[in-house]
This record gives C-alpha cells, sequence and structure tokens, in this order.
DNA sequence: TAGATTGTTAATCGATTAACAATC
DNA sequence: TAGATTGTTAATCGATTAACAATC
C-alpha cells in the first residue's frame, strides 16, 4: 500500500484563501495572475505560494504565471467544490437560520436540504424554502435521504443528543457550533467549531499589540 | 530590548482546549488533574501538554498532577479571560443575533453592548437586551463609548463599509464573518472567520476518510 | 521504598524560506 | 537577448516527540 501525503490543515487553509482571491479579482482583470500577486495579496512569501499551487495544478508559465481559469479549475477539483454534497441542520434558531442563509456553502459543496428542531413552534414551518421537522425524525430523515453530514447548531446541552441522532441516522461528518467538543466513533468525523476560541485568538492579538508581555520573563515562570 | 517569544495559533488552541476541558468536568471530580488524562481525553501526546502547561502555570506536582482550581486560574489569566473587554456588533441579522446569543462569549472576557444595522425596522429596537442603532452612528457611539473591538455580521459586500466606519470610531480589532478578506491598516487586528473554509475543511476530512486519493499519484502531478 | 508523575534535554519531524537553475 | 517568472534543491526554523532524570 503506497503512502498518501496527507496534506496539513495550514495549507489546506492558504489552498482555500488563493482560491477565494482569485474568484474575488474585479472583472477585466487579466486572465493571468503571478505567485508574487498572490503572496503579496495575502502576505505572504512566493515561494511558498508556488510550491502549494505545485501541488494542486499543472503549473504555471514562465513570465505569465498561472491561467486564472485553469486554477480555479485545479484548486476547486483539489479542494472537492465541484461535487456538492447534501447536510441537515440541526436547530433552526438563530444560528441555525443564520448558516442556512449563509448563501455561500453551495460554492464549498455543501448543500443543506433539510432542518430540524424541538420547538413546536417553528415544526411544520420552512425557511429560505428548507421544511423543518420535528428532532425526532432525524434519525429515520438522515437515513432515507441517504445524508451524510449533519449540521449542530444547539444549545450545548442538547448537542451530545442531537450527534447521537445523526451518528444512528447514518451521518458520517458532524460540523459542531454548539460549546462542547463532541467525541464521534471512529470512522465518523467531527469538526467542533470553537466560536470562543476563534475570539479568545482575535483577543490574544489584539492585546499583543496594545500591551506587549513584559520583556525578559517568559510568562509563568516562577 | 529583550525578546519576547511570539506563542503559536496551535498552542494557543491547545490551551484553550485544557480550559474548556477542566472546566467542564462533572461536579464532584477529583481537584487535580494529570497530564495524561488531559492528553488522553483530547487525543494528544502527555509531553504535550506537560510542556504547553509548563509555559502558563506555576507547575504541578509529581505522583499528583495539576491542582485544577490553580490551573484554570493560571490559564484564564495568560489567556485574559479575567478582564473583559468591551464590543459591538454590526449586524443584527440571524447570525448578528446569533452571535449575541451566543452565552458563552463573556467566559472568554467579551461583552457585546450595542449593535447596528441599516434595516430601519429593527433600528431602536432592543434583542437581548442590546439597543439596535443605526449604521451611521457608528463612529460616533464607538467613539464615546470607548470601544475597541467590533464584530461583522453583515453580507459580503457591506462588510468593507462597516469595518471602515468601525476603524474610523476608534476601534482596532474586528472580528469578521463577512466572506471577504479585509484589510485593515496596521496598528489594528482583523480575524477573518471564514465559515467556508471551516465547512471545507470538515468536507475534506470526510472525503479523505470515505475515498482515499489513490495512492502512487501525488495529486495534481503530470 | 516503589511507583506515579513532572519537567528538561536531545532527537526527530515537518514546514517555511533562501538560493538558484530552468524556461518562456 | 534580457527580464520575469516558475520550480527545485538545500538550509533553516520551529514544533513535536522520545528518553530520562528529578521529585513527591
Amino acid at each position: 500500500m503506497a503512502e498518501v501525503k496527507p496534506i496539513s490543515i495550514m495549507l489546506y487553509k492558504r489552498l482555500l484563501s488563493y482560491l477565494r482571491l482569485i474568484k474575488q479579482r474585479p472583472p477585466g482583470s487579466p486572465d493571468n495572475i503571478s505567485s508574487a500577486v498572490i503572496a503579496q495579496a495575502l502576505g505572504l512569501n512566493d515561494v511558498q505560494v508556488r510550491k502549494d499551487l505545485a501541488s494542486v495544478s499543472s503549473g504555471g508559465k514562465p513570465k505569465i504565471g498561472y491561467i486564472t481559469k485553469d486554477l480555479i479549475a485545479d484548486l476547486e477539483h483539489f479542494l472537492g467544490h465541484d461535487n456538492c454534497s447534501e447536510a441537515v441542520m440541526v436547530g433552526a434558531g438563530n444560528l441555525g437560520r443564520a448558516l442556512i442563509s449563509y448563501e455561500n456553502f453551495e460554492n464549498y459543496g455543501l448543500k443543506i436540504i433539510a432542518a430540524f428542531d424541538n420547538d413546536p413552534g417553528v415544526v411544520g414551518t420552512t425557511f429560505k424554502g428548507i421544511d423543518i421537522f420535528s428532532a425526532e425524525r432525524i434519525p429515520d430523515l438522515c437515513r432515507r435521504l441517504k445524508i451524510h453530514i449533519g449540521i449542530i447548531a444547539v444549545p450545548a446541552a442538547s448537542a451530545q443528543e442531537a450527534c447521537d441522532l445523526l451518528l444512528e441516522g447514518g451521518v458520517v461528518a458532524v460540523w459542531n457550533f454548539a460549546p462542547v467538543n463532541l467525541k464521534v466513533p471512529d470512522p465518523a468525523v467531527v469538526r467542533n467549531e470553537d466560536m470562543g476560541a476563534a475570539l479568545a485568538l482575535l483577543m490574544k492579538s489584539l492585546k499583543e499589540k496594545m500591551d506587549p508581555p513584559e520583556p525578559g520573563h517568559p510568562p509563568g515562570r516562577r
């Protein structure tokens, strides 16, 4: 069995940022782009950009750079945005609705096709054309619709339960927005989207800009 | 001028996960915890946990481990959760309201004290006790309230404008949820919360579990 | 004491960057 | 041709892990 090079998270994020940058260029931009321009726009090293792109694309041309059309196609293919998967949303509160509204997900290959909630007030209604079902029906509907991806946007206390129902319905990838670390049995994957951690990181970089830690004393050293 | 050791994002995230893990232990748990237990719970290496903790805490005791109470205090202090900053939310749609509702932010040292929106239908109302003002008033109010942190939860097309208004009001840290890469002039900091990238990462790991890339052919190689 | 556990030093691993040859 | 730009090889840097001594 040959080794498969695992791709690092950092690399993956960079690839996504390249794709977004190129796609967002205003109409009328040249149809080629150099690694130096990409690097400049994203604050990266140009050699790194070339190296990253070498791993996904069929290559650029000296003196010209990369053909944007081809590069977009290569990136989208590598990132798997060219075949859409269907997902369900558990929780139709503000967060659930915000995520359903997030027009962008289909660009990343995800289509939300149903939502679930416990609140009898919303069960049976629709939001942005998506039916909201009772949470009890998660296992049954996921199985019948052959859904493999579930998004959890419920309070922390109900998250584990929601997760269990999804797994019971055959879901193998869970995207969790509740502030708990969910664990799933091995073949399945979970991504805990820790908003708190994301926030904390911003606060940290802010604080470091404002008052850098006092020099000479590594923090916490006695 | 002494060197200040910059702290890596990965380390920072791990520290946050330690804190959350320890805080979430059920009442009645022992008041000490070993690096091995932490490592096991989070799927990390125990040496790494000890090394991480050594950089923030006053240390554990052989045969006992770390005193959870002290460790929580040390982590919270290091992570800066012990003094709260005030922030404003720009955009009071589903996402803005979801973030305002996210009970957890105060635990991370952030308090949202005002919101702004362009929709005359919501301007003048309150949500969860937070007043919603007209977006025009961002610079003025931020300045008068001495706000340094702004959260952007508006559509992509309005994000740059929202950002400019915040900076004009003296905001120095911007947390952006719109799917655009905002740039801010140097002393300020921005964190672009790219939901699409987060999603894509989940999809990627799912795909790799389902059908690993064909062996022997590194992707994109001609 | 013996065993559990910490903290440190050295080795390994992987990712980034620098230098430069190749090419259009 | 000269200059811009790619892609690769080697060097550097930083982070993780292994080995082990110290300590309660």
